[in-house]
DNA sequence: TGTACATCAGTGAACGCGCGTTCACTGATGTAC
DNA sequence: TGTACATCAGTGAACGCGCGTTCACTGATGTAC
């Protein structure tokens, strides 16, 4: 059945976008083919053209959308008038979670493409998506401070983001031994501060 | 020129394996072909199967090599008497540098292939290498303290090591902006206990 | 409002290509005498 | 030690397959009158 409303057009191409963040980021940006993510559309490979200059513009679109998904979830973590660790345990708890462990489509864009960015060309589009991406989610983690402006806050908040990007892939690594458990919780204790 | 001395053939599998080794660490499993291993260590493609059963046999093979290199590089860090603090600002320095970072066919196994190894199905038998390696590293750096058997050493070494190997993951992600070196630089601050 | 027709979103076959793996072959190595 | 021959490490063509991308086609949508 060819040739669908504009309406509905502009539909799918949300869709697409939609499922393609959440294949990207769990098998990867070379784990996923155009034909994979027009059928988790609904649809066949061959109408991806019409909506997607190449597979790289998809992948780049993704990305932002992935992050932005992301980043507004953290962001309406702060909403309260919570005190800085507060909110850090409560961004742990929920990032260092099994459930998000175990569901790498619809968890933390940052982690979910970072070993795949940084093996693409520095000329592909979706790094630029991804450095700003990042620099969003360091902004979040700032703001949780009350003294936003001291460089020792943003390297605390840039350290704590490495922690838990490399605890949550760490887990995924060995998720079928209790090692993965106690990475998560390892990592949630020293966000706490309990191991300082 | 075929057939060539059983010395010669074992030499020639050790070269694929230390290649294979670098080079998926640097592409990732899926980024490097049976060709391009093989060329690598200066063969043709068609031998590879009188080395190894398959690209996934020399995967784990090659998993198994990248640790023990990267962990016998560390262990050679805590041969003097230096305390604890001294010997993790040590392997900080050395493992969250730009060199560390640009090089990753040769720097640490752990990074290098912890997202691929989290994306192989379960029964692959990478993912039994790759948890061994992982515990590996962890004794190492639960061996720079002098109280080894309390939860919170072993809780602290795992935390450590997840930021050193998500910051590793994430500079390397943003290399071309002047934020990688500020990931290195916030770890390493993190990692001497100055962000506390 | 109703009709005629141009548009174009989506289909599915096809393109060239590289993948992991197989296999007939080559000819130096290793061995039996 | 020298010769005859079996072995087998490495070669390169070939296999079936899936990839990203292209394109002629279809037929409902959107528009001009």
């Amino acid at each position: 059945m060819p040739r669908v409303s504009r309406e509905q057009a502009d539909k799918n191409r949300a869709v697409i976008e939609a499922a393609s963040a959440r294949l990207f980021k769990e098998h990867g940006l070379n784990g996923v083919s155009v034909a994979d993510i027009m059928g988790a559309a609904g649809l066949t490979h061959g109408g991806f053209y019409g909506h997607f200059e190449s597979k790289d513009e998809l992948a780049a679109i993704a990305c932002a959308h992935a992050f932005e998904e992301s980043v507004s979830r953290w962001r309406s973590l702060t909403r309260n008038d919570a005190d800085e660790q507060a909110l850090v345990d409560a961004l742990a708890k929920h990032y260092l979670s099994p459930a998000q462990r175990d569901r790498p489509g619809m968890s933390c864009a940052a982690a979910g493409l970072a070993a795949d960015v940084g093996r693409e060309s520095i000329d592909k589009p979706i790094r630029r998506v991804y450095l700003r991406g990042l620099r969003s989610m360091i902004d979040v983690l700032v703001s949780f401070s009350s003294a936003r402006r001291s460089k020792k806050v943003r390297q605390r908040a840039i350290a704590r983001l490495s922690m838990m990007i490399g605890a949550l892939t760490l887990a995924r690594a060995v998720s079928d031994d209790p090692l993965s458990d106690e990475i998560l919780a390892s990592a949630r204790e020293a966000l706490h501060g309990n191991l300082a």
